[in-house]
RNA sequence: GCCGAUGUAGCUCAGUUGGUCAGAGCAGCUGAUUUGUAAUCUGCAGGUCGGGGGUUCGAAUCCCUUCAUCGGCUCCA
């Protein structure tokens, strides 16, 4: 017999050998049914995997992130039997569960290719398949015995795998007529897998390598009830209605064009607003703050960036230097605005007692992404970065850095901005020629980082080889609409662009010293910014960010002086109002005024024209009676300090 | 940059196997109506079907090419 601990602290008997599933089902078999992997002694098991010692289990239904990876991982194979049933001598690359769903790559070799429009042909072969209810069956294989099976297959891709494991540690699974190199774990069974959707088809590299072959990936997801799958594509369609580029559209925030160039994003009027509601918000902060606000040119020289180290590392990328009249004179549009304030720094002496300083500008730089990677506002080759950068003693590091996830969270409260994740990006270890520097400043700015994130309780992941090329840093990640993840706010510590720069300050000794500098943006760009607000408010902006605050609606022409009054009076309090004095129903001018998502309705008759009051109505919340016109200036005002009280 | 898909009026979309198929709704402009909290009615105008080339008696529809967009991959100072 052996030991069985339960989470809640629990233990019973069973005899060795017994399986999860059969612990589950002798406490009830209708848990049973609601379980799908197990965590035995820390190790994630398949549920019918024999347990042989003293263990503590714990069962993972659906909610646990244990089950939904078996679910979908399971599902992955049945979608790899299913291909291989329709495409005999497909071979197979990596198909991982992931956050939603699961992906297969596959190479379906000779020329032949899988689209969107064969996407339900397969979930119909898995379907049918899955009906057969067949077992998962783990076979832990020598590693020889594992490259035999998969040679006479003919996949390379799976040998490749395979030679690269230690041998002893190598299972196989085999559902049905298809056998995969798999660690597991596995559903018993394709029984509870009864909702089935192929999501899209994609090229993606073998192994993450753009030198290495396309394989074709597919994406699906499962669930084991159809409703659940119905409520998942439903999300999905939601978030679709809030993507910022259908949003910027449609209320006129920006647009693109080829003819100006691909990434290149055009501001319309009220998104101009909107950019500049936040520039102003920000540099009131950032002035009580302590920041000094600069300006710097679009372009630099090229040796600037030789200098600073970009164009080394990212100059054959770029938009490539122009040249000038001048024989051998060659400037580039400016990357980044860090060599810029390198050398306003380096317009005067500092002294010890003047730092730390803190230089902000809102910069425009460009980078010529690849024109795969642009995506609406939030990839672009031109943005505009609320930057700053610190320069500080050594000694001020620390609590500079402080200061700085002070501001973030402070301005993200402000902003009701909750849903973001904080991340540590270090240095790849095992490719240190990646970045420049020497190790003795990458430690000690890594070091520095951890202590920081640590001392303010910031719940961090920490993610080996995310970090810059001159150093790591932390960043602030939200996600858009469609799940995509983006960085905003960065902090990043950097010993290397002071050494580059000769950067100076004179300490209490009467001697040189180095500075420390740290980059920072609170925003990341305003492009991405507004992209990620766009997608949180779903174009419901908060009444101080709203580019239009106010619409007056006259019921019938003969209000129409009147309105034309209130419209004066507001504009002249600052409260950017539109009036609608088209020939329409009131009805239809409240909805089509709603559509604008304009926060405030005004609809004035014969009544508000007496009493001299506009009645009131909020977007989204319906009407709320009569205010007289100043009243209503005011009512505004507050409304509008309120949101901004910092 | 790579793989796949898409591209029809300002917007959202119909256009069956190539042959009165160039359409609809919204938006725009007309005229009527003078309206009380999410769509009043009438009429009109709008497109060389992304651009270029080809196949064909005939192309929005088939092929090639180019540009752009979308979903991924790679990249992201």
């Amino acid at each position: 017999m052996i030991t069985i601990t339960f989470p809640d602290g629990s233990s019973r008997e069973f005899r060795r050998g017994i399986s999860s599933l059969e612990i589950a089902e002798r406490i009830s078999p209708r848990l049973a049914k609601e379980v799908y992997a197990a965590t035995v002694n820390g190790e994630i098991y398949d549920l019918t995997r024999p347990i042989n010692d003293n263990s503590s289990l714990k069962l993972h239904k659906w909610e646990d992130e244990e089950a939904k990876h078996a679910f979908w991982h399971s599902s992955a194979h049945l979608m790899a039997e299913a291909l291989e049933a329709l495409y005999p001598g497909i071979k197979f690359g990596i198909g991982p569960a992931i956050e939603n769903g699961f992906y297969y790559d596959v190479d379906p070799g000779d020329g032949r290719t899988i689209t969107d429009a064969d996407l339900p042909v397969i979930e119909n072969k898995m379907k049918e398949i899955a009906a057969r209810n067949l077992s998962y069956n783990r076979r832990e294989v020598s590693k020889t015995e594992a490259i035999t099976v998969f040679s006479e297959k003919g996949d390379e891709y799976k040998t490749e795998l395979i030679s690269e494991l230690e041998d002893g540690t190598i299972s196989l699974y085999t559902q049905g007529g298809f056998t995969d190199l798999c660690r597991g774990p596995h559903l018993p069974s394709t029984e509870p897998i009864k909702a089935i959707k192929l999501l899209s088809v994609a090229g993606a590299y073998w192994r993450g390598n753009e030198k290495r072959k396309m394989l074709t990936r597919i994406y699906g997801i499962t669930y084991p009830k159809q409703k659940m799958l119905d409520e998942y594509l439903i999300l999905l369609e939601e978030a679709k209605r809030r993507d910022h580029r259908k949003i910027g559209k449609e209320l006129e925030l920006f647009t693109f064009s080829p003819r100006v160039g691909m990434g290149l994003p055009l501001w319309l009027p009220k998104g101009s607003d909107i950019r500049q509601n936040l520039i102003s918000f920000l540099t009131a902060i950032l002035r009580r703050r302590g920041y000094k606000i600069v300006t710097t040119p679009h372009i630099g020289n090229v040796e600037l960036y030789k200098l600073s180290g970009h164009y080394e590392k990212y100059g054959a990328d770029s938009f490539q230097p122009m040249s000038t009249p001048q024989e051998g004179e060659q400037f580039m549009l400016k990357p980044m605005n860090c060599p810029h304030h390198c050398e306003i720094y380096n317009s005067t002496q500092h002294s010890y007692r003047d730092l730390p300083l803190r230089m902000a500008e809102f910069g425009t730089v460009y980078r010529y992404e690849q024109s795969g990677e642009l995506h609406g506002l939030t990839r672009v080759r031109s943005f505009t970065q609320d930057d700053a950068h610190h320069f500080c003693r050594p000694d001020q590091l620390r609590e500079e850095f402080k200061s700085i996830i002070d501001l973030i969270l402070y301005i993200f409260k402000i902003l009701n901005f909750n849903d973001f994740t904080a991340q540590i990006s270090l240095r790849d270890p095992g490719n240190k020629q990646k970045y420049i520097g020497s190790d003795e400043n990458w430690e000690k700015a890594e070091e520095d980082i951890i202590v920081a994130a640590r001392e303010k309780n910031l719940k961090t992941t920490v993610v080996p080889g995310e970090a810059a090329f001159y150093g790591p840093k932390l960043d602030f990640m939200v996600r858009d609409a469609i799940g995509r993840k983006w960085q905003l706010g960065t902090i990043q510590v950097d010993y290397n662009l002071p050494e580059r720069f000769d950067l100076t300050y004179n300490g209490s000794d009467n001697q040189k010293h180095q500075p420390v500098m740290i980059h920072r943006t609170v925003f990341g760009s305003l492009e991405r910014f507004v992209a990620v607000l766009i997608e949180n408010t779903a174009g419901k902006f908060p009444l101080w960010l709203a580019p239009e605050k106010a619409v007056v609606l006259p019921i019938s022409e003969k209000f129409n002086d009147y309105a034309a009054n209130v419209l004066d009076i507001l504009n002249n309090s600052d409260i950017c109002t539109l009036i609608d004095d088209r020939n329409e129903k009131i009805g239809k001018k409240i909805r089509d005024n709603e559509l604008k998502r304009i926060p405030y309705l005004l609809v004035i008759g014969e009544k508000e024209v007496e009493n001299g009051t506009v009645a009131v109505r909020k977007q989204g919340e319906g009407d709320r009676g009569s205010m007289k016109v100043e009243e209503f200036v005011s009512f505004i005002r507050r409304e509008i300090e309120n949101e901004i009280a910092y």
